[in-house]
DNA sequence: CATGAATGAGTTTTCATTCAT
DNA sequence: CATGAATGAAAACTCATTCAT
């Protein structure tokens, strides 16, 4: 039986090496984490993870990309498909919270991650950033949205998101993430939208 | 000659290794920056280091700790002697943005803190957010700041400020964030604020 | 295949890397001694002896302390069968120099331990000397033994069979260290017995 | 006023920074000991320490050598003016034991560098067992001590007055090792005596 | 296909010694 | 002469990767 591949029992879809190097990635980060610290914690020998991975590097970075990907294009799926930028905004806060609270391991890595060695590069793949530019330009020509710059904007929306999640994640928020999305879309709407002052 | 407590003549205040240890924990990150490269860059011998710092984590450490102790506090200095809710969002928005001009390589590493232990000690010391929950949490009791979890008003708030600077840092946004300064402040603010309906 | 564990072909029960050790140990002592030097000496890389030893000094405190509990096990094994001082005292002096001889290295090295932490651990694991406390105090008990400070009387016994055994090592005694056996054992119970004037 | 020779107070005789490199070669031996710890014991710079001394090991040498001729010369000069074996056996061990007490850790130190590095370099100048080997070959000319090979005897006789020494200096005995004198004496003469058998 | 001991290059760290002040 | 920062060579130690079993 592969036991690199078997999916691990205690979440959907990550088999057990990718499980245990997420956690400690997490934990400790990647250059903090060793292959042995993985193999242990996968109950993996240390040489069976090159059969699958090329590095460590290269599993790292299949981790964030891979889920960042699948994520970015659930997100443009549900997303897109509303016409009103508001509903766009509520749309993506709740699916972000939403995933968060389905593998806050997973998505703990792709946020930390985010802002690192990993970053540049996630520039090359569509991303959640890119998808708020779009949701941004477009309210704005619609007149939806207010004048401003678009990377400006999407700084607040994005960065909202973000901090709430780290906050959870560091423990001072309580609640499952989802009994805030309510909120936190009509918070960032609030920063958003066109005012009559315009 | 204390080659490495001479303060370097690029940037005011940080000692040449301190400079050189900074740019490259920005640039390669912390793991990913070695003795010698510090060292060479510079221009001390890889053992001159261990005079003034006990390890490489203690000068990143002492590197974080150290700016973010001084900018918490002059953030407060600023801050706290406005009584208006509005000025003091409007001045601590004002601040960050002119701390990070001021020295955007050292801002950007207090902000990345990629090393996760920095966190786990971070929460010991005053930080910008225990000031962020102060303001929030006075505004709240004056009905300035509408009701709601501090920690989601703060999240938002501190994630706005955060991702405008990592924008700026990876290059989309072109102008010194000053001149974003009261933009920012007037959406954090239009969040913030009791309204009618409330 | 265990390179480590492997049992070095030239003497009993030792592994090869703590043979190589301990020869260079003894020739050039602890903090003389390198890991490169132990590892070439071993045929191993240097990497290899930190998969088995959490460091140098943990691979020179190991191969103290195992050997000098299994000796002084053997010893009390030996000696406390026997009821008679004088018995006790032939048979202590036996083992002792029948032991140097089995591995003069392995007994050099012991009898040197020229690392001070060590002694300080070594309070801690029952040695010889406690043996040889309990030889002189029960031995005084039923009158065998003259009357005197037992730590007094337990380094002349001690005392002297060190210092064979280091006049040995030093190359000034050239005969097997067991032809002497008797004769120390007699001097040694003439420093200890009662005599007809007490 | 030359603070490297300057003689230090407490004790007579040595400079400060032999005492201080006397306390800590006994305390963490040589190669334990760094020449950082050295000045900061003595309260002089680092580099001061080169002025008088070539290097550390010079430093210990000079200790080491300067001292141990220095007992062996008075030791022979008490000794030898002697006639009887069993009187010069009083005396090296009087001498011995007031010379440990004149000074517990330049005695130590010559004690316990006899078992080390030390040692090769000592064979080449005279010490105590020298005199220890004169005693007894003599003594045994002369019909005084039992016959038997001069380095066994020899290493009972020595052995036994280092042992009690060190025994003194871990704390097991509390008394003043003058107060033993007479006792050890007896004990190695007893050992080292003709018998009526002979 | 899994194992885990061994490798060895790379890193961190130490510290005796030098030397500008 | 004293100082102590700087040097740099030599250690100690780490760990991703390989490979014999």
């Amino acid at each position: 039986m592969n036991l690199i591949l078997k999916e691990s029992k205690q979440h959907t879809k990550l088999p057990v090496v990718m499980r245990a190097a997420l956690r400690l990635f997490v934990k400790k980060g990647i250059h903090g984490t060793t292959i042995k610290d993985i193999a242990q914690e996968a109950n993996v020998a240390e040489g069976a993870l090159y059969r699958h991975y090329k590095s460590k590097e290269d599993l790292a970075w299949d981790l964030f990309k891979t889920h960042l990907v699948k994520f970015t294009q659930e997100l443009e799926k549900n997303v897109l498909c509303l016409a009103d930028a508001k509903k766009r905004v509520e749309q993506f806060v709740a699916d972000s919270f939403a995933a968060y609270e389905s593998d806050p391991e997973l998505y703990t890595y792709l946020i930390l991650r985010e802002h690192s060695e990993l970053d540049k590069y996630a520039q090359r793949f569509a991303h959640p950033g890119t998808l708020v530019q779009q949701i941004i330009t477009e309210g704005q020509k619609k007149g939806e949205i207010r004048s401003g710059d678009p990377y400006v904007l999407g700084s607040l929306f994005i960065g909202s998101i973000i901090r709430v999640a780290v906050v959870k994640m560091y423990g001072s928020l309580k609640k499952d993430l989802r009994a805030y999305s309510n909120e936190v879309a009509q918070s960032i709407w609030a920063m958003l939208r066109r005012t009559r002052s315009e």
